[in-house]
DNA sequence: ATGTCTTTGTGAACGCGTGCACAAAGATGG
DNA sequence: CCATCTTTGTGCACGCGTTCACAAAGACAT
């Protein structure tokens, strides 16, 4: 879904698949919260509600680990827990630089959410030398002629780029030429990276257009009119929910293309 | 894909596949950088190079917009822009509210990439009484007692949540009980929300650890042995680009069920 | 006006993901 | 040891999304 090129048959030896791979940091959330009370079994009925999705979803999911339920009973809570870990990586720490320390960068950096699982930010990069040394969330911003050293020295393979758009294909090229292969990016920009290297991306904006869109659709269902002929310049009215428009609309150009 | 309940034949009416509407904001994107350049028009093939995608696929969603290409010639940019923006909902502004004002609602605040779409931020709330009345990217932080009055004054129907996951599913609560029925989370909980409310979540958490797991994927292939044997309690060893293991690896309990 | 060349729009095939429904497994109680 | 009851694991069917491949549409030159 996000990785950079199309993915042979997505992961193919005992191809687990990639909408599975997606669920399992949420089952993993679910059982965590129920190891630590001390939980020690679960039904796929019960987990399968706390993680949101449908039962039979998980089971099926879970059959792709192994079968690691006990019939009658449910699922070993921190049996499972270990199982998807492992599964997942997460019990080996991973090294993981920031690049870009402005606003995002600097919430992710004090973001606990990461430490908890088993990534480690082993440097906070930025291009501006006014920011180089200052501490941000304990740890010291590196200038960006460092990155490629950082990246060698730390063995680090997966990066998060949280540049302005303009900047991250080249951050993202040195990131990858530095032995980066896992790439997670904040700028609104499609990167292009060679065969072999993952990247996905995280897009505010994208999610927003996204809500707006059926945001309208609710709006305009309500009002069921049969109003949407080829040429409508002045569609919506006043759509509930939504201030009406911009006291002036005249800043959208409408253009007609004949 | 992130809608609350199973959602009937996905959008009913005229049908808008939701995959063609999540790419919907990526076209825009590379359109607007294309109108930018003051370029006329554009082939599909152009246009799905630039946003990364193959260009039957943005053919076959342009389709269900309507046949707004001309053939032999290509895309008309402006008169696109003007089409995919009317379809997502954003010629009119969307007012908006963040609430929880912490590391990361701060960064959204201060985030430009908003108004730059049809969104507009109404106001920013947070239960910490100590934030109120601060100024965050200019406007003042309002307390949570005013939520209720702030979704109904401005007509909010879009809010995201900032807050820690314990007090998501309360705010949430609050907001849809307001009026709010479009709901973006970057709080690690899954949300329960009614029918007819659209919920799409962001978790930085999540996407790491489906990096890591292709990451750990790619490491094993590269030293590909038969090594998957059914109680392989130390399987990983020098996986490549990560540091071995944490020193002592005794913390995860490794239970076996029977 | 006619031919050529480019590019759209879409029919059709395929593969993946989802959810139903049920047989089998195993726990539990008598 | 047997009967009953719970819950897993999965076969199967269905629908969505992707991609190929090509006919038709239209621009453009002559
Ligand atoms: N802030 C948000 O809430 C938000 C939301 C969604 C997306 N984004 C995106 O995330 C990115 C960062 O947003 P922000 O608000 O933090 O921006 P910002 O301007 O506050 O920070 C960008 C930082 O990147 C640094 N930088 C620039 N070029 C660099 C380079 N070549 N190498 C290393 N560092 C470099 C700058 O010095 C600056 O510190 C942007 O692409 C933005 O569109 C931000
Ligand atoms: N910071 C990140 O980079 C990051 C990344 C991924 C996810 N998250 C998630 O985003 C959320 C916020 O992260 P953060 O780092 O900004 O946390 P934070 O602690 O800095 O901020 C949380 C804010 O929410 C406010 N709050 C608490 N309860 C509230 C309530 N009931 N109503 C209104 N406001 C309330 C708090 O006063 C605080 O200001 C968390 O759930 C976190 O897991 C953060």
């Amino acid at each position: 879904m996000a990785t950079g090129r199309t993915h042979r048959p997505a992961t193919r030896s005992r191809g687990i698949p990639e909408a599975t791979v997606a669920r399992l940091p949420l089952y993993l959330r679910a059982l965590t919260a129920l190891s630590e009370r001390s939980v020690p079994t679960v039904s796929s009925e019960e987990l399968a509600a706390a993680a949101g999705v449908n039962s039979a979803k998980l089971r099926k999911d879970f059959s792709y680990l192994g079968s690691y339920g006990t019939r009658g009973v449910g699922y070993d809570v921190e049996y499972l827990v270990y199982q998807i870990s492992r599964e997942l990586g997460l019990t080996q720490d991973w090294p993981v630089v920031i690049v870009g320390m402005g606003n995002l960068g600097a919430a992710l950096a004090n973001y606990g959410g990461f430490a908890s699982r088993g990534f480690r930010i082993a440097a906070l990069i930025d291009a501006d030398a006014h920011l180089a040394g200052r501490l941000i969330a304990g740890l010291p911003v590196r200038h960006a002629d460092e990155l490629e050293d950082i990246v060698e020295d730390n063995q680090v393979s997966i990066g998060v780029i949280t540049t302005p758009a303009g900047a991250a294909q080249e951050v993202c090229d040195r990131l990858v030429a530095a032995g980066v292969t896992s790439i997670l990016n904040f700028a609104p920009t499609v990167l292009t990276v060679p065969d072999g290297v993952d990247v996905r991306k995280v897009d505010l904006s994208i999610e927003l257009q996204i809500l707006a869109f059926h945001e309208q659709r609710k709006a305009g269902e309500e009002l069921s009119e049969a109003v949407d002929s080829v040429t409508p310049p002045v569609a919506a009215k006043t759509v509930r929910g939504g201030i009406k428009r911009p006291g002036s609309d005249g800043d959208l150009p409408a253009v007609m293309p004949a």
